[in-house]
DNA sequence: AAGGTGACCGGCC
DNA sequence: TGGCCGGCCACCT
């Protein structure tokens, strides 16, 4: 079935492995729509109905836990990430390039 | 039906 | 060096 724009973008947040973190520029881009950064974010705002949408593995190009306010708790996003193995400051990934993950391109069309 | 919003990105001043 | 602005597209009221 022809996927929303959401179930898209849940379907490429769900290819996060563990331990990697992607941000919304990049999940944009691989859905086609690297300008619309923004409704990969408002998909992540809806993806609190997903249990298979790992959406604390999604930051902003900086690596910064923008959305973690989001979350239930304040830290949550931050121990969530800290118990893949990610090291995180002030509310900010170490090493975020390192932890970054290509979401990969399906060739949808 | 129209307007406003948003967990962003990139560029410009 | 930092802050502001526009663009983008889909969902919500």
């Amino acid at each position: 079935m022809e996927a929303n724009f959401f179930d898209r973008v849940y379907e490429v947040v769900r290819q996060i492995p563990e331990g990697k973190v992607t941000s919304y520029g990049a999940i944009a881009k691989a859905l086609g729509a690297a300008r619309s950064a923004r409704m990969v974010g408002w998909a992540m705002n809806a993806s609190h109905n997903m249990d298979d949408v790992p959406a604390h593995r999604v930051v902003n190009r900086i690596g910064m836990l923008s959305g973690k306010h989001h979350f239930e708790g304040t830290n949550l996003m931050q121990q969530l990430l800290e118990n893949e193995g990610i090291k995180v400051e002030d509310n900010q990934i170490v090493d975020f390039e390192k932890h970054f993950w290509q979401p990969k391109v399906s060739g949808n069309k």
